[in-house]
DNA sequence: TTGTAAGCGTTATCAA
DNA sequence: TTGATAACGCTTACAA
């Protein structure tokens, strides 16, 4: 009694060979679906491997075939909205296609980024899909995964200039413009900008639109309106504090996320603004915050669920001929974003 | 030029050894740190290592060995705020000790969960951390990983009656209590209560924490304000309508997550009824949109980092010491919980 | 302290 | 259509 068991050895296709009177080839093939093997074969051994509860290892398969069908995928965080909902539709894809996914959050820590990358490589996945940290500059652990034969896709934050990986990226330019274009439209002449740390691609493009819009409508872009850092609630705060000591305040605010977004709110109501009246605000991303706060903030949606299928789109092509032209692959595809527009403008 | 590149052979122990003079064991010695290596023999090994950016092949070891450093997870859906907390810090954690993570998420289907579990078994994970289903009453499948020699830990959403997995899970009976006695406190009389499905322990716990705080303020509980559907925002509408078409309208309503009282208080307001005044509201999890919303809004806060810590103390003292206690094992792990009061009571 | 050699459970290459 | 056999890259007794 309470005795504790041995683990019980689980069992081999050894022993479904010798249990059908096959060999361990023929199980291996019906296994793998090989085309060679009789159909009175095929269910006399699925029927053997029922029965023994048997449970392929898929350990030594990969060893042997060099193939896992596990693909490692490296995000911040999967707290965030938009890559919860990006890798949510990336698993359920890939599963249908009988693919694992191995899910690793950097922190937005460089170091542990460059650790995960070496986790993944060494458990041999078949491919990585990765969203950089805001402050990946150096590629080199990504290029070196890439030199070891393993494909990769960057999406969202992406290596600024060029790389050999597959790249699938949000229209970010052009969800600046449209942020920025939609102040102007209805009214705005002041408008402030806080954006996130140059070094990534999302914000050099949100800049980039910001930019463009303001030029088009002829309106002066004023340096202390512009902010750079990580784009958190506490930083926020620190940004709208020096926007709002100035002598003149802005009467619209391009935010680069949504909790930013939501701690102008805040701000505002604590400063005895009126938003829209007195401040109008634009998020980024439509995360659900952004819906349920009053009043609830016009904000960019960049439909993580289109661009989870794009990605394994992609990365599927990729996988099945391996020869495909490097050209091709090089090119990034940008998907579109959209403007949803509400209260706080 | 542009041609492709045929895989390099990623190196081999074998390749260090030859490399160093030494043999395949001394090299795989070193990468284990195994205690008897001489300190100038390691430190060769280690630089011969990096010279050749040698990368050990944990699929080979995994076979030989027998384990991964693997944990695999299930959980529900990694977007929900509860549980991407407790991810992040047991992935943390884990990474500390060595350990990979992989996440899966069954979307809450049985099926879903089932092929997860034989999935993971089938990548030889050293270990399984799963949070149910809303559905699942059938424990088999995690019987048969257990019985196949993989530790497995449950926590917040775990089997109702005997397991021999180790289980840590909230105080929902408490949390129920909590929420309602609260209310009770506040001058409710007439409390409605939008709880889950009953298969799922959350609820049931939840549920006893109501008549429990209901009993002893002597309050009657109303059938006809009672509901068990899964915490949608669809059916938190259903629900709700369901109990303000009837002949008397609750003072307080107790909703078993934050989606419902997100939901409630929406309801409210499109009702023309005040919150706290006409209707006070308590939820449950503490997700952050419950903070940002107007009026905040009360609920439960679980801890989920202490849960994730809890989590992954008791698992790598399982897998540390495999001859555990078997009586120990199974007695549940419960974390308290907490009321955060806020503008909706 | 280090080396030799036998597997771990598959799959791939022949041959039958 | 099936079977024998040699890997895959590592760990681990056992020997030295």
């Amino acid at each position: 009694m309470a005795e504790i068991k041995k683990t019980p050895k689980s069992n081999t296709i050894i022993q479904v060979a010798e249990a059908t009177g096959l060999s361990p080839a023929t199980i291996s093939r019906v296994l793998n679906n090989h085309p060679y093997v009789k159909e009175a074969t095929k269910k006399k051994v699925l029927e053997m491997i029922e029965k023994l509860g048997y449970q392929r290892n898929n350990i030594a398969s990969g060893l042997r075939s060099n193939k896992t069908r596990t693909i490692g995928l490296i995000v911040p965080r999967i707290s965030m909205f938009f890559h919860a909902e990006v890798i949510t539709t990336i698993q359920n894809i890939l599963y249908k296609h009988g693919y694992n996914l191995t899910i690793c959050q950097s922190g937005d820590s460089v170091d542990m980024e460059k650790d995960l990358i070496r986790a993944l490589q060494s458990v041999r996945v078949d491919a990585v899909i990765a969203a950089c940290t805001l402050h990946t500059t150096d590629f080199s652990p990504f290029d070196q995964l890439m030199a070891s034969g393993t494909p990769l896709v960057f999406y969202d934050r992406v290596p600024v200039g060029k790389t050999s990986a597959m790249v699938i990226k949000g229209d970010d330019i052009q969800g600046g413009y449209l942020a920025t274009s939609h102040l102007i439209e209805i009214g705005c002449r002041r408008i402030a900008h806080i954006s996130g740390p140059l070094d990534c691609n999302l914000y050099q493009d949100r800049l980039k639109g910001f930019y463009n819009a303001m030029k088009i409508a002829d309106l002066q872009v004023r340096k202390e309106w512009l902010f750079y850092h990580e784009l958190t609630k506490e930083n926020a705060r620190i940004a709208l504090k020096q926007i709002f000591e100035g002598p003149e305040i802005p009467d619209g605010l391009v935010a680069d996320n949504d909790t930013t977004a939501i701690a102008a709110l805040k701000f505002a109501k604590e400063m005895g603004l009126k938003v829209p009246q007195d401040l109008k605000i634009v998020g980024y991303s439509n995360d659900p915050r952004s819906e349920i706060i009053t009043p609830s903030i016009t904000t960019i949606e960049q439909y993580p669920d289109k661009m989870g299928e794009k990605i394994v789109e992609v990365l599927m092509a990729r996988l099945q001929h391996k020869n495909m032209n490097p050209m091709e692959i090089s090119t990034p595809t940008i998907m579109p974003v959209q403007l949803i527009r509400r209260l706080s403008t």
